[in-house]
DNA sequence: TCTGGGGTCCTAGGACCC
DNA sequence: TCTGGGGTCCTAGGACCC
């Protein structure tokens, strides 16, 4: 049963929220995470924002300013704010049992309370999550998504919390949002439905079915409808299996020859396998990428797609038929960027389609072989075990000069408060 | 020097089948 | 002389999300 209102819980500055938790020292100076490779700004402190730091920022073009203003860049420390989700997710588990986690750092609630309970229950997850992890959230209600992710940006600009629901008048609410600030209008459909003059979300949910449907498809017309408050969109508990699983990154420094690129190739897929299996999953097919820098004079990228022999989660098989791919692909005398690797085709691991004529599979004890692999990695770190093609990073791997400890999921790099 | 990474869904159009 | 129509599967491309 679909429940009667929905919250969108959503972190505040969650990156940058999680550095601050563990250095209260930082008081009030501006923080910054940069994505892989240090690259550009990925997530930023209030008074980061405040400095006019945009998302996307290359950090090498703000550094001077930014650090005369005491501001503090950190790498991204993914370890650290997935350990950080978990905990607000469980902790909003204490409110609702119907919880799809919907990205690293939201989350849609179903909620069945009666509508006068809703604005003190939205108050009660703010402050226990806040007690609970140290991070703060902001909480919209609505009955449907569409109208739970208005009420949270409404929240973010008030106290923190927002309930549509006992709103008397959700047409002066609606008119008031920007038509490219609903959530499933991107920057195309905003500057088409601009051209027709709608420039709000009021005028959306108003616009004519079969119109919207031609123009936007059938999501758009989700959108619309949920706008007034039908659901289109459930909640769900219980993500699907992943349809690929993608592994791709930007090199610390360039690669031109073809052994020295299967390393990272070859440590991309042994990380896309370990995803693979954590959802237990085969994959059938796989593409491997790879590309020079964009802004290169002597650009190349390619990528080729392959249908493997049969479906495995195993990390050497997986390795051994990407780097074929990756031979097809090679040209010599480029200077390489980036590579990557998708896998694709993905089924459980529990039921398997023989083919004809192939010999190989991925039985039992390669099975077992990967459980052991697997084991091991959760014990002593993801870098413990590695297959030797992936070789001993020398220095491709991702420049992170300002990485912070990984405070909660590392015995040796836990705080330590002096007392 | 230096510009992220990982996903989803929908649609149109071609290949192929009966 | 005449050259169907409906269905499925696959892929590429386009839109979106965080």
């Amino acid at each position: 049963m679909t429940p009667p209102y929905i919250a969108l819980v959503d972190c505040n500055n969650f990156y940058a929220s999680c550095e601050r938790v563990f250095r209260p020292d930082l008081g009030d100076r501006p923080i910054v995470v940069l994505s892989n490779n240090d690259g550009c700004v990925v997530a930023r402190s209030p008074e980061a924002k405040a400095l006019g730091i945009q998302l996307g920022d290359p950090y090498f073009k703000i550094r001077h300013a930014f650090e005369r203003c005491r501001g503090l860049a950190f790498s991204s420390n993914y370890t650290l704010y997935g350990d950080m989700s978990r905990r607000v997710m469980e902790t909003l588990r204490e409110f609702t049992d119907e919880v799809e986690v919907y990205s690293i750092d939201e989350a849609f609630l179903g909620l069945r309370d009666r509508a006068r309970g809703l604005s003190p229950l939205a108050e009660a997850m703010r402050t226990t999550v806040k007690r609970w992890t140290g991070l703060t959230v902001s909480v919209g209600v609505g009955t449907t998504k569409t109208l739970a992710k208005v009420a949270n940006r409404l929240a973010k600009r008030e106290t923190g919390a927002c309930n549509l629901v006992e709103h008397g008048d959700l047409a002066s609410v609606l008119s008031e949002v920007d038509v490219g600030d609903v959530w499933g209008v991107g920057p195309r459909y905003g500057r088409m439905l601009a051209s027709y003059g709608i420039k709000t979300a009021l005028q959306l949910s108003q616009a004519d079915d079969q119109w919207v449907r031609r123009r936007m498809t059938v999501m758009g017309l989700r959108t619309a409808m949920e706008l007034r408050g039908i659901p289109c969109f459930a909640l769900d508990e219980q993500p699907m299996p992943k349809k690929a699983i993608v592994r791709s990154r930007q090199f610390g420094r360039d690669i031109v020859d073809l052994e020295e690129l299967l390393e990272p190739l070859a440590s991309y897929v042994a990380a896309a396998a370990r995803a693979l299996r954590r959802q237990r999953s085969v994959a059938g097919s796989m593409r491997v990428s790879l590309a020079t820098s964009r802004y290169d004079e002597y650009a190349y990228g390619n990528a080729r797609f392959g249908v493997l022999p049969w479906a495995t989660a195993h990390t050497g098989e997986l390795i051994g038929w990407a780097c074929q791919l990756m031979r097809q692909i090679y040209r010599p005398n480029y200077t390489y960027r980036r590579c990557g690797v998708m896998l694709t085709d993905l089924s459980s691991d529990r039921i398997q389609q023989e083919r004809l004529f192939v010999d190989g599979r991925y039985d039992e004890k390669k099975k077992v072989l990967m459980q052991v692999v697997d084991q091991v990695a959760s014990a002593w770190g993801e870098d413990a075990l590695k297959y030797a093609r992936e070789g001993l990073d020398v220095g491709w791997g991702m420049r992170q000069h300002s990485r912070s400890p990984r405070y909660t999921t590392r015995w040796d790099e836990v705080p330590v408060i002096p007392a």
